[in-house]
DNA sequence: GCCGTTTTCGGCCCGACTGTTTTCAGTCG
């Protein structure tokens, strides 16, 4: 029994895939990798802390591990080490999974690299590209040599994700120029993928059209002003880069399967091949074009929602389309009625040039009126951050009158001083007990020391969140999207605390963020707790990323009643008096 | 390796495109 600290989820994560690659490089039975990585997935969906779960003796309830899957999570929570790995990676170096990367290497390749060349690393294939040696190899040629080292350097270059809040405008230009120059002859065109499913971070963007004239729509397509090179350009299918680097992917298909092929380029994956799973048990063989049944005929679905129907599922909102849980909704009728951005009725976190906002107070409301906002908070940072001039007890006092005074001047709209308040290193939050008290809400949030150990930091959050005065923990992990993790949290303790306390979990709209992610997002409902959807607004621009924090809240599961934010003002203050009676 | 509204054994998604092929393997989504 080791005394290092236990693997967390993402740990286990990444040794699941590990064998799955290397399996897959070994040429193992494709059903063996399949289940390695379906166990992954489902691990990185759990919400709750798979060592607890270990603990409880529950790993059984995870649906993908099985009694060979649940022995090897035993052996690593209880010696640290995993000798099936090991074993494995004596046959095939972990070094070897990097080589999948590569633009079109894939495990066959790498394997033939491996024991041709005895190539291991990124490096030792650049250099037996340059050198011209992988050309000799059975199935390569010049051109794959050409391909390889290509993608050697553009996987050197650049991240291989992109935030929503980034990809969306771009694919979304794209749309709006190809139905400009395409006109008419353009019957659907729709944001398809990771895209269409509004996850947080984006790969490659993928777009569907329909159009009795499939050629047409391609060729406009290559010839677009954002389009840098054409990668591959087929009969349904062109794929190009974009000046920004972005690649996207254009299918085309005829109107009448517009919806098998919109639904299917959604995906997940995941969520496709269980559908395909369903659809073999009725003796039927989906695919993007059509059911087809056993005798050759088909069934032609011109809408998404007769795809889910022949299933007899509900239809399913992109959002929810990850195989975690929303088939079986589908089928009993027990799909969320998910939280809409009509929903909202206000913003419970912005600042203002008070603190490092870049607008003035009267600016700040003046936007929340034109959003037609029954209430906001304005939420300064405190004093400790003096980065971003947080404000002191003096300040903070001053700024109160002055909201007040100009709430007297609007009776639509509710305008409470709140304040961003720092949870700082030492576990303590950064205004007293007194002055916390004198403020109409107050948002906890981590910002500094976000590296301390998991124990030391969760106590920190924990402190916060049973802190009577504090009412909403902004962007609980601290998360920064493509840049940096979050905290190492113990996030079972902090949803349960949450929930015992009815402190509220932020869902921080803000792109960058994204924070609560959608798996806690889920388990934060399952256990009670209450969320609100802010926008941490800088700026009235910034107002619009509401929709942002509102399509992760989705894809959590949210309804309208689980948002604090949601609720009508008389709804609202109701609760805000609550919070001060108790 | 997992799993069961046709199965505790025998299944486990489907198609496009490229390059190296002389009829197809590999990769990708």
């Amino acid at each position: 029994m080791g005394t290092a600290k236990p693997l967390t989820n993402r740990d286990v994560v990444r040794i699941l895939r590990e064998i799955a690659a290397l399996l897959e490089i070994k040429g193992e039975n494709r059903y063996r990798i399949l289940a390695y990585q379906r166990a992954a997935d489902a691990i990185e969906h759990l919400g709750r802390d798979l060592h607890a779960l270990w603990q409880e003796g529950r790993l059984d309830e995870i649906p993908g591990v099985g009694e060979a899957i649940a022995a090897k999570i035993d052996e690593l929570f209880r010696t640290g080490r995993l000798e099936y790995l090991e074993r494995l990676e004596r046959e095939y170096p972990r070094t070897l999974i990097e080589l999948l990367d590569v633009p079109d290497l894939g495990p066959k390749r790498v394997r033939t690299l491996y024991e041709q060349l005895g190539i291991t690393t990124l490096d030792e294939l650049e250099q037996a590209a340059r050198d011209g040696k992988l050309r000799t190899l059975p199935g390569f040629g010049a051109k794959t040599e050409a391909k390889i080292l290509e993608g050697i350097q553009r996987l050197r270059r650049r991240s291989d994700r992109t935030l929503l809040g980034v990809a969306l405008p771009r694919a979304l230009d794209i749309v709006q120029t190809l139905r400009e120059q395409v006109g008419s002859a353009l019957v659907e065109i729709e944001l398809a993928g990771s895209l269409r499913r509004r996850k947080a971070t984006i790969g490659d963007m993928d777009i569907v059209a329909a159009a009795h004239d499939p050629d047409a729509v391609m060729e406009a397509f290559a010839a677009l002003p954002q389009v840098a090179e054409v990668l591959w350009r087929g009969s349904t299918k062109t794929r190009v880069r974009l000046h920004t680097g972005d690649e996207v992917d254009l299918r085309v298909v005829a109107p009448e399967r517009w919806g098998t092929a919109l639904q299917y380029f959604t995906g997940s994956q995941a969520h496709n091949v269980r559908l395909r799973e369903m659809a073999l048990a009725q003796g039927l063989s989906l695919s993007e074009y059509s059911f087809k049944r056993e005798d050759g005929s088909e069934i032609l679905c011109a809408h998404e929602e007769e795809v889910y129907a022949t299933l007899g599922l509900a239809w399913v909102p992109p959002e929810l389309r990850e195989d975690w849980g929303e088939i079986e909704a589908a089928r009993m009728g027990t799909l969320p009625r998910l939280v809409t951005l009509n929903d909202i009725r206000g913003d419970l976190h912005m600042h203002t040039t008070a603190s490092d906002g870049r607008l003035s107070l009267r600016e700040m409301v003046e936007g929340a009126r034109r959003r037609g906002y029954a209430y906001i908070a304005i939420t300064d940072h405190s004093q400790s951050l003096g980065m971003v001039n947080g404000l002191d007890v003096e300040r903070l006092r001053a700024q109160r009158a002055e909201i007040r005074a100009l709430q007297v001047e609007y009776d639509d709209i509710l305008i409470l001083q709140g304040a961003e308040v720092e949870i700082k290193a030492d576990g303590t939050l950064d205004y007293p007990d007194d002055v916390l008290a004198e403020l109409d809400i107050v948002i906890a949030s981590l910002h500094t020391a976000l590296r301390q150990p998991r124990e030391q930091i969760t106590q920190r959050l924990l402190n916060a969140i049973r802190n009577p005065h504090v009412d909403i923990i902004g962007h609980p992990t601290g998360r920064l999207l493509l840049k940096r993790d979050g905290a190492d949290l113990d996030m079972d303790a902090v949803l349960q605390a949450a929930a015992e306390t009815g402190t509220v979990l932020e869902i921080n709209a803000s792109p960058e963020r994204l924070d609560l992610d959608p798996v806690y997002v889920r388990q934060a409902i399952a256990r009670g707790c209450l969320l609100a959807i802010d926008t941490d607004a800088h700026h009235t621009d910034d107002f619009a990323n509401m929709q942002y924090g509102v399509w992760q809240a989705r894809r959590g599961w949210a309804e309208a009643r689980h948002i604090l934010n949601t609720r009508s003002r008389e709804a609202f203050e109701a609760w805000l008096a609550s919070r001060r009676a108790s």
